[in-house]
DNA sequence: TTGTAAGCGTTATCAA
DNA sequence: TTGATAACGCTTACAA
């Protein structure tokens, strides 16, 4: 049994009164008697009428949809936690949130590129991918409102909610140096795409803060991976990046991983070579996932569910015309003390 | 600077042809001269037009959007994967998918209510959750294709990948029984919302496993911890599982766990009490999600991921007015041996 | 192969 | 407070 569209039209002839009527009607408009709204709102659970989204879209110039633009895939905890946050409140507002993917650079330029006469959405978030200067630009330009998350540079975004990670470091770094450490490195961990993710910049947020509490250049190492492509397995990556640490002289005892994904395997393989963690080597994770809890690993703690919620608060704020008291919000992450870290030997 | 929209007429009147003959030349019609075409692309890329996508909508009656329903949350193991599977199909084919959150099993009811007269997506996916009889039958009844994801009924679904938990459930009974368990549990985790989930379902799936395994009546046992709004916390509900495997006599050696993100918290928990795993209870989980090869787990091994990408090839072939060639595939999960097990003492 | 014109289901403007 | 009517931007017969 397949049931036609029905229409405002329909509504309308079943109520008696004109399609106009039926519009204001439902859409809670003023200038509406309350027993036509009434006469129209019957008539319409009586046809189990719904809006054409498309036609209002189409009349309206509203589309009440708003766009996700995330890097590499949505079941990541962080990723899948924005896209929580955003549709907890883009939802009960009536927006859809579409997700999508940029995948590479090529594919982001894509984006971009498609992105100032797309008259399909009325605004547009971007998570976690860090933009250039073109990027940026685009999004000035655009008529629709954006806003970043977790983004490292707030230009081109009409609103923004940054993670002050420069702060985490610096907290990271001074809780080494407290208990005494004195060779300290940062390992980034392969990234999956050729996309700048914001996560990556922690690096060097990292020797900065370093260098700054007193280490010498020769006492903070980074090491890099490279990118996911270059191994065969996530394995690999977590056996090089063993091997990196190990063979620096005199070794490092401590390190701050780019996210506690990589640093909770990363410890396992430490430990698979005997090096105990932390008696031989301390570990400070970043994100506070949930693996983190259950492993006890010391961690900087972000909450991007929170953060996406804000993020969408702004964005709904944005869409409305207003301006948001806070438009360029800056949340401060949280250094967790857990089990994986410990005094220097 | 605000670019106001670029449509159709002002390619057309820049390649100086029809707004019709755009149309056919952009979306790659037939019966375009190769010449026309040419010059129709370059006018467009000049430009930057892009469809309205609303306006393709109305006209043709296809939305190119796809409705993913999911059971609370967006974050979970289990339901960003098969966001992440449906997006890798669906969006190379030029649909968007759009996630819906049931929550509640009021505003499911809702949102099947809406469902029929809805015209703004081409076809819904449903993941997860549990629909009652009115339910399929509105999605029978429906004029575009439902399919169904890991939903223990495929009643209703014009196609499904469904998980084989049954035969899952008589893996691990029958690896307890080798191992020379005598008492064995289920343990289901503290819902959510109200929703029934097709997780919730294993218990019965394992008692029966056990029951026609040679287990008596009194030698298995499924503990129910109700609702997650019983309990303050996750924390609390780890500690009541504790304590009612504790206070059962005899005291079961084995027990399967409803999932992964329960499982592992709750073995450290046991061990909190001293309850030495494996060695004095054997833990079995179900997902295999990220944290069950960090620490060891052994559990039964499933792919949401892959599984949702499945479904989705289906949904785009009964999209295309086509059939699935196996519309109601069942995906076998598979027990995998890690080190949660051991033989009973 | 291309153009003309009539929708698609709403909203918004203007009268009544 | 309500009703006509003209958009909105595209697709699709049908004609040319």
């Amino acid at each position: 049994m397949i049931v036609s569209r029905v229409t405002i039209h329909d509504v309308a002839l079943e109520a008696g009164v004109s399609d106009s009527t039926v519009s204001r009607a439902l859409r809670g408009l003023d200038r509406v008697d309350d027993s036509t709204r009434r006469k129209v709102q019957e008539a319409s659970k009586r046809l189990h009428f719904q809006f054409s989204r498309n036609a209002s879209s189409l009349a309206s110039g509203k589309t009440m949809r708003v766009s996700l633009l995330l890097a590499d895939s949505l079941n990541t905890w962080f990723d899948s936690s924005v896209l929580q946050g955003a549709y907890e409140i883009l939802s009960p507002a009536g927006y859809d949130v579409v997700p999508s993917l940029a995948g590479t650079s090529e594919r982001l330029d894509g984006f971009f590129d498609r992105l100032p006469s797309n008259g399909n959405v009325d605004g547009i978030m971007v998570g976690s991918i860090n933009l250039n200067a073109a990027q940026s630009n685009i999004l000035k330009q655009l008529s629709i409102p954006s806003v970043g998350l977790d983004s490292r540079t707030i230009d081109g975004f009409d609103a923004s909610v940054l993670l002050d990670d420069g702060q985490a470091m610096i907290d990271a770094v001074g809780l080494l140096k407290n208990m005494g450490h004195r060779h300290i490195a940062f390992v980034g961990w392969p990234a999956p795409g050729d996309l700048q993710l914001s996560s990556q910049l922690r690096a060097d947020t990292f020797i900065k803060a370093a260098l700054e509490q007193g280490f010498a250049d020769d006492e903070v190492h980074n090491l890099s991976l490279g990118k996911a492509s270059d191994y065969r397995s996530k394995e690999d990556a977590l056996e090089a990046a063993v091997a990196q640490l190990l063979s620096l002289y005199p070794r490092p005892t401590a390190i701050c991983v780019e996210t506690d994904g990589f640093a909770v395997p990363l410890i396992a393989k430490l430990r698979h070579f005997g090096i105990r963690v932390p008696e031989d080597m301390s570990v400070i994770g970043f994100d506070d996932n949930d693996l983190a809890s259950v492993v006890g690993l010391t961690t900087i703690h972000q909450n991007p569910v929170e953060m996406a919620r804000l993020a969408a608060r702004k964005m709904l704020e944005l869409m409305r015309g207003g301006q948001p008291d806070e438009p360029h919000a800056v949340v401060r992450p949280i250094l967790m003390m857990r089990g994986t870290t410990a005094a220097a030997r």
